[in-house]
DNA sequence: TATGAATGAGTTTTCATTCAT
DNA sequence: AATGAATGAAAACTCATTCAT
C-alpha cells in the first residue's frame, strides 16, 4: 500500500539471497507455526541481518506473500507434469490419477499450506491454493473448449468452477484434514468416483 | 505463573452484556478484518470499558472461541430445522433443498465467516464450519444408517466425509468466494447435480 | 495521604467483619504471597463484597497496615506475658528462657512475618518486628533503669538497642530462614550464649 | 506456550548501555521505591528507548536481578579487600577494623540496599546482603578452619551463622536504621564489644 | 448497610522497521 | 551491500476503586 511511493534504489538482488530467506521462513513456519514468526527471528535462522532482509523485501507481507508465490508455482509446475502425463489415457482414469497426484502434492507441502493458509492473518491473500487452482483451471477451460466446441464460455466456466471446487476441497481434506483412523486410500476412490460420475453424467447430459 | 489459580468470581453475568461485546467483535472483524481488532477496539466500539470485557472473557482467544461458537450454534440450528423440513421429500429433492439453505445460511454469514476462518490466526480452532459440519455429519450418519442397515460403519463414514466436503465445500464456494459475474442459481444447480448424481451412483452401486 | 481529606461519615463498625477481612488477607498472604493478593481476591475469600471491604479500609494501604498491627500486638502480648513468668529467675537463666520464647513466636508467625516482611512493597512500614520490638524496648529500658540506676539514659538507649537488635536478628533467622540442616536447639544455644555473656561482660565492665 | 524458546540473539552488548540502565533503575530506585519504578521510567530515566531496555534484559524482574548482583559484587570487592588488609592484626582489632569497613559499605550504599530489601517484592530473592553475607561467610570458615582445626564442620558452621548474623545485623541498624540522635561511633563500639567478647569467650571455652 | 458490575489509568512486553556505521 | 543496535507505537491485560442499586 504505502509501498509503492517508498525509495527503492535500483539494485542488484541475489536470488541466492531470497531464496535464503524463503527457506527460512518457510521452516519457521512449519516448525513454530505463525504465532513467533518475527523478521528477527527470520533473519536469524537465515544467518543474516535483519536489515538485509528489509534490503530484499519491503515489508514482512511482501516477504510472506513472496513465499506464498514460490510455493505455489512448485506446485503449479509439478500438477502441470502430471496433466501432460495423463493426456494420453481416457478421462476417467486421467481423473483418477491426477486426483492422487494431487493429493501427494497437497499432502507433501501439507505443512507450509497449512500455516499459510490457516495461520498467517492477511486473508485469503496468503493462501497457497487459489493460485495453483487458477493455474490449473486454465488447463481445463482450454481442454473442455477443445473438446466441447459447441458449448459456451459461461458453461464451460461453470463446469470448471465447479470441478475445481470439489477436487481441491476433497484432496486437501484428504491430504491435511484427513483424520487418522480413515483410510487414505479408500477415501482417495470415493472422491475419484464422484469426479468420474459427475463428468461421465455430464458428458451423457450435453451429447 | 505464581498465580495458582486465576480469580474468577462467582457473579450473575449479564447476557445482554454478553452479546454487545460478541456483536461488536462481529461488526469489527467484518467491517475491518482481523488486522486492528483490538480488546481496547472491541469495548470502544461496544462502549463499555475495557475491563468489562476481561470481566466476561478471559482472554482475546476465549472472546473469539465465544464469537465462534454462538455463530456455529445459530447456523447449526437452521441447518437442523432445513433438515427436518425436507425429511419428506425424496432424496433428490430434498438434496437440492438441503444444498440451497445451505448456501442461504453461508450467504447471510458470509462476512463473519470468512473473517473467523481466514483472517483470525488461531488455525482451524476460529474456523465455524468444522463445528456445524459435525452437527450435520451426525444427522447424515444416523439417516444413512437408517435407509442403509447392512452397510459397515467404516463405509458410512467416509461417505459422509466425502459429502460433507463436497456439500460445504462447494457450498463456501458458491456462497462466499463466488466472482461476481457468476450466476448464483446456475452454480448451485450444477453442485446439485453433483450431490444427486453421486447419491443416485452410490445408491445403485451398492443395491 | 489523600486519606485525612477524604469524607468519612462516623458509623459503627463490625469487630467481626474486620477481623474476618484481616483473616482473609493473612491466608491468602500466606498461601500465595504479595503476588496476586488483590483486594478482589481478600473479599472473595472473606466471603463479602468488594464494596464491604471499602467500607471499613480506605484502601488497600490501610487495609495491610492494620494486618501488620494486629499480628504486631499479638506477639507482643504474648512476649510481655514470657517476661512477666521470666522475672523472678537470674539474669541468665531468665536471658535464655526468654529467648526461646522469642524464636517461638517468630517460628509460629512465620509465613506472616515474613511475608509481610519480604514481599510487600511498602518498605518498612509494612514490617510487623520494630513495632513489637520497640514495645518490649520499652521493658528493657525500665528494667536496666531499675537495675543500674547510675547509668544515663544514653547508655541504657545503646544497650537497648544492641540488645535488641542481637536478639531480634538472631531469632529472626533461626525461625525463619534457618538453613534445613541446621539444628534449631543448638543455634539457640549458641545465640543465648551470646547474649548472657554479653550481659555479664558490661555488668562486670560498670560494675 | 507456542513459542518453544526465547528468541535473543547473539550479540554484542555493550557494558556501557548495561550500566547506563542499571544506574538509572538505581537512581528512581533510591529516588522514589520501588512504587512507581516502571520499566518506561527507567528507559526515559536512562535516556533510551523502551525497547533497549528489552534487548539487554528479558523482563523486568532480570533487571532488578541484574542491579542486585552489581550491588553484591561491588560490597562484597571492597569487604574482601578489608579482610585480606585486617589479616595481619590481632583478633580483637580486626574484629573492629572489620566491622566499621562493614558499617561504611553499608552505609554507603543504604540507599540501594534499603531500596531493594525492603520495597522490592521479589522476596528475599531481592536482597543484596545473603550474597555478600554468603561470600564473607566462606572466608570466616577458612579461617576459622585454618585455627581451629580440631572443630566440626557443624560447630564452625554454627558458630559462622551465628557470627554473620550478629555482624551484619548490627551493622545494618547503625548504618541504615540508626536513630538520629543515636551516636554512630559509641554504637559501633558496643557492637564490636559483643563480637569481641563473645569470640574470646568462645575461644576459652574450646580451648 | 452491603453489594458487585463497571471502570480505565497504568503496566509489561512485543516486534516491524529504520538508519548510522 | 550488509549489518544490527536502537526504536516506540501499540497490544494484552490487571486491579484498586467507585457508585448506583
Amino acid at each position: 500500500m504505502a509501498r509503492s511511493a517508498r525509495y527503492r534504489p535500483v539494485q542488484r538482488r541475489s536470488r541466492a539471497t531470497i531464496d535464503n530467506i524463503l527457506d527460512a521462513t518457510a521452516r519457521l513456519l512449519v516448525r513454530h507455526g505463525y504465532q513467533g514468526l518475527t523478521t528477527n527471528h527470520i533473519a536469524a535462522e537465515a544467518d543474516i541481518g535483519i536489515g538485509t532482509v528489509y534490503r530484499y523485501f519491503a515489508d514482512k507481507n511482501e516477504l510472506l506473500a513472496a513465499l506464498r508465490d514460490r510455493a505455489s508455482a512448485e506446485m503449479t509446475q509439478e500438477l502441470i507434469k502430471a496433466i501432460g502425463a495423463s493426456l494420453s489415457f481416457e478421462p476417467a482414469v486421467a481423473v483418477r490419477q491426477l486426483f492422487v497426484c494431487l493429493v501427494d502434492a497437497l499432502e507433501r507441502d501439507r505443512a507450509i499450506i497449512s500455516a499459510l493458509a490457516s495461520e498467517v492473518p492477511m486473508g485469503l491473500q496468503s493462501n497457497i491454493l487459489p493460485a495453483v487452482e487458477g493455474q490449473i483451471a486454465q488447463f481445463c477451460r482450454l481442454f473442455i473448449a477443445h473438446r466441447r466446441p459447441d458449448l459456451p464460455d459461461t458453461e464451460v466456466e461453470e463446469y470448471v468452477y465447479i470441478g475445481m471446487t470439489l477436487a481441491f476441497s476433497a484432496a486437501l481434506r484428504i491430504a491435511v484434514e484427513r483424520e487418522p483412523q480413515m483410510d487414505r486410500q479408500r477415501l482417495i476412490d470415493r472422491a475419484a468416483d464422484v469426479l468420474t460420475v459427475w463428468i461421465e453424467s455430464t458428458a451423457a447430459a450435453t451429447a
